[in-house]
DNA sequence: ATGGTCACG
DNA sequence: ACGTACGTGACCATT
């Protein structure tokens, strides 16, 4: 059996240009020729080739007049224009796929569907061939057969259909796909279909009629005003059923044969990746050849010679740094490229240090170092941050970020240490050599206060953090640990025992079939791979079986075992302390994050899971302290949105969801009940998240009438909010991006997507980003503040633990009062906005009682 | 490797 | 008619 790919071309580059521009802003060669299309479309190719491993590949484009109708006018504002941006790029696409090695074809009058349609119809007329269609076009489906699938492109990955999954799924045979769209039509391929009919009522008539014909055959026997609906659009349904309708034999001298996967052109391939600026391509085809710099490996701390500032990274062999060992370091300026053997390293480091400017993941850096005893604190530049900043793909290991910057880095892992000088030595050189350039560009987009205020000085108060650690108890985890294990033995034999026998009930699919099959529970949604057993999904079923009350009383445990006993424990270091890293390159909107644990998520908002947090304990004698602004996300709304009416209420210190519920309810404050308050505690969080019925009516379980209605009175009330997300939308989709008040920039490409539900998802994004980045910009300022005041101040307190809107601090008792008084005026003043923020501090014996 | 689930703000 | 809340990370089962 050989496997031949049906590529949709057009599709494809479709796609990629309308993911990534934004109103004639997006990517560009030097030269000013547009390359966004083709980058996605090279890097969807290369993808599609290392997946399905082809022998046989094409790819179709449309040609000429086009009789099923431009299928983007959509895009093209009903001009029926294809941007000329992306016109531009057709004709290099077809060139590459030449140099792949890739055959495509295009026949005049025909579309690229017609072409797929008829090597998939090769497919099944030859048992020698099977055919696997990639396109996002789900008018394809149609031709799906015993020999031929689709890999059905979406946003980030992928569905699989074949004639038996495609049933499943939609509940018809895929060749009436084309009876579907005659009668719901399909706005995006201007098929008319037949007025007032939508899926729902198009599937229905398809289940019990089968095709276009049997409803017509039996039209007597519908009744109302589906009927009369299909009676006068007949004609039309009749003629969109042949728009619809793939052809499956276009006059074409090709054989499958003649599409074989051939060896790619490395030079013209080369040198029109050359040509487009796409470096990160051109790695992949060329020798792995090292450029060779003169490395000197020290033997001798005596031979480094340093007069200025220097780029180094450090070469460690574990990603997690609290738990790796120094392998060396390399230097590099101008002058300079030296490997430095970790034991030569630490003879004498101290002239070294003081010449550290430039690094990738300074943070890395300080901490290793710190457990050397070995204190950095000149760095003013980090690669990995500024890059961050400018919203550059940053991961942990530097060689990606600089080969997309054109550099020619192997991945190679190796022990050999001069290879390891060359490649490390050249890591140093891509950070020194493009330091300026970064900076050049933080300084255009107004980020230098950003860059050098906020960012680069928490990451010395992160490293401390990470450094420091929080002490555990294992005991405490240890005991729980048992309790909890004995529980979940006792409720699986009673799962067992109901079910009639055993199986593995963390199983989403084995749990799916006791329940939604053997069980026979109602089932609701179901996902790529069966029914959905979330939480929310057995929630409602609690009345119907005893056993959903195990079921989620076994999900909590086992998520408390795996996660929080056996999870924290593994983390514990020698020290009975928790070392957690936090990302600071990784969020969307400046957040941060925590990893390897991630101590953002422990337990608390039920009480047994929250007994985990007794674990989490002072290193001496002294209190865990917590600190946490109140509703920080919706004072910064009312300050950038200027609702007078909000900033009054928290001046004055009055409960903002009590307040929120008098409002849309048009009552008095004090009889606002606790339904109600929670109600409005639900539109509240909607507003910050960008909202929509449809989420409030999931959240709050009421239908989406009654939660438009709901934020109908919200808007209302505050109609600044209103004008506030309107503004910031349209802000967003003239500028592609969004930014927060202290200029940290996020570009949502997906604001122009054709997509409405990837749009709209685009614009939630654009409405929370600001708030959510606001808040996290302020959050890292008040701890850059509070962690030099504790350091003028030589307190033994220690910052520890950072969640969004909370500190904590490892405090002994004799600094409780100062350290009260410096964190809560420290947060609360840390910048003036129109409304005043408010920090609540709670402490105790552990970070439990710390409530 | 990826999706489902669930822990947090 | 579409099919949804924003931002994360860890674990398990499954491919």
């Amino acid at each position: 059996m050989k496997k031949i790919l049906l590529v949709d071309g057009n599709n494809l580059l479709f796609r990629s240009y309308y993911a990534t521009a934004y109103n004639g802003n997006f990517m560009k060669n030097s030269k000013g020729f547009p390359t966004n299309a083709l980058f996605g479309f090279v890097n969807m190719i290369n993808k599609i080739i290392t997946e399905e491993k082809p022998v046989y590949i094409m790819v179709a484009f449309d040609k000429g007049k086009t009789f099923r109708h431009a299928k983007y006018d959509f895009y093209k504002g009903g001009r029926g224009e294809t941007p000329d941006e992306l016109k531009v790029q057709f004709p290099i696409a077809k060139e590459l796929l030449t140099y792949m090695g890739i055959k495509y074809y295009e026949i005049d009058n025909y579309e690229a569907d017609d072409i797929i349609g008829t090597f998939a119809e090769y497919c099944n007329k030859d048992d020698d061939y099977d055919g696997t269609i990639i396109s996002s076009d789900k008018d394809l489906l149609q031709l799906l057969s015993n020999h031929v699938d689709i890999k059905l492109l979406k946003q980030k990955d992928y569905i699989r259909y074949n004639p038996e999954t495609f049933k499943k799924d939609y509940g018809i045979d895929p060749i009436n796909i084309i009876d579907l769209k005659a009668l719901m039509g399909d706005s995006s391929d201007n098929i008319p279909g037949v007025k007032g009919i939508g899926e729902k009522t198009a599937l229905k008539l398809l289940t019990q009629y089968k095709t276009l014909d049997g409803i017509y055959e039996h039209i007597d026997e519908i009744k109302g005003s589906t009927h009369d609906k299909l009676v006068t659009d007949k004609d039309n349904a009749y003629m969109s059923y042949s728009i619809a309708t793939i052809v499956k034999d276009v006059p074409m001298e090709i054989t499958i044969e003649d599409t074989k996967y051939l060896e790619p052109n490395y030079e013209l391939l080369n040198k029109m990746y050359e040509e487009l600026e796409f470096y990160s391509f051109l790695k992949k085809n060329e020798q792995k050849t090292i450029q060779d710099i003169n490395v000197k490996i020290i033997n001798n701390i005596n031979d480094i010679k340093i007069t200025k500032e220097c780029a180094i990274y450090l070469e460690m062999d574990n990603t997690n740094y609290h738990n790796a060992n120094i392998i060396g370091l390399s230097v590099y300026n101008e002058d300079v490229s030296y490997f430095i053997p970790f034991n030569i390293l630490k003879q004498n480091p101290e002239f070294l240090i003081k010449n550290i400017k430039y690094t990738y993941d300074l943070k890395k850096v300080l901490v290793a170092f710190k457990y050397q005893n070995i204190f950095i604190d000149l760095c003013t530049f980090d690669t990995m941050i500024a890059a961050y900043l400018l919203e550059y793909n940053v991961k942990d290991d530097i060689t990606y970020l600089a080969n997309e910057q054109g550099y020619n880095i192997p991945f190679t892992k190796t022990d050999e240490i001069n290879e390891l000088a060359k490649i490390s030595i050249q890591k140093a050189k891509f950070i020194y050599e493009t330091h300026i350039d970064l900076l050049n560009k933080l300084e255009k987009e107004n980020m230098l206060n950003l860059f050098n205020n906020i960012e680069m000085k928490l990451v010395y108060v992160l490293a401390d953090m990470e450094y420091t650690g929080i002490k555990v108890d294992k005991n405490i985890l240890n005991d729980m640990g048992k309790e909890i294990k004995n529980k979940i033995e006792s409720i699986s034999s009673e799962i067992y025992k109901i079910a009639g026998n055993e199986f593995n009930i963390s199983s989403p699919s084995q749990l799916g079939n006791i329940l939604f099959e053997k069980l026979n529970l109602p089932h609701g949604k179901k996902g790529k791979t069966g029914y959905s057993t979330a939480a929310d999904v057995l929630e409602k079923l609690r009345d119907k079986h005893i056993i959903i009350n195990y079921i989620l009383e076994y999900r909590m445990l086992t998520k408390l075992y795996t996660t929080y006993i056996e999870g924290l424990i593994n983390t514990i270091s020698s020290d009975n302390k928790i070392h957690t890293i936090y990302t600071q390159t990784v969020t969307r909107t400046g957040r941060l994050s925590s990893i390897e644990p991630n101590l953002q998520n422990i337990p608390i908002r039920y009480e047994y899971g929250r007994l985990i947090r007794k674990a989490f304990i002072p290193s001496n004698n002294g209190v865990i302290l917590s600190s946490d602004y109140s509703q920080i996300e919706l004072r910064i709304l009312s300050h950038m949105a200027h609702i007078d009416s909000l900033i009054d209420a928290f001046k004055n210190n009055i409960d903002i969801h009590s307040k929120t519920a008098s409002d849309i309810y048009h009552i008095d404050i004090s009889d606002v009940t606790k339904e109600m308050r929670r109600v409005a505690k639900a539109v509240n969080f909607g507003i910050i998240y960008g909202i929509s019925s449809f989420g409030l009516s999931e959240n709050l379980s009421i239908n989406p009438k009654q939660a438009q209605a709901f934020i109908d009175d919200y808007l209302n009330t505050y109609p600044g909010i209103k004008e506030y997300m309107d503004k910031t939308i349209l802000n967003a989709h003239n500028n592609g991006y969004v930014l927060t008040l202290f200029n940290r920039k996020r570009t949502i490409p997906e604001l122009n997507n054709k997509n409405y539900m990837i749009r709209s998802s685009a614009e939630r994004m654009a409405l929370n980003t600001p708030i959510q980045g606001t808040s996290a910009d302020i959050l890292k300022k008040a701890m850059i503040e509070i962690y030099d005041i504790f350091n003028k101040k030589n307190l033994k307190s220690k910052m520890i633990v950072q969640v969004h809107d909370e500190l904590v601090f490892d405090c002994p008792n004799e600094e409780l009062e100062i350290v009260k008084e410096i964190v809560k005026n420290t947060m609360e003043n840390i910048y003036k906005l129109d409304v005043p923020l408010n920090v609540e501090i709670n402490y105790g014996i552990n970070w439990y009682e710390a409530k």
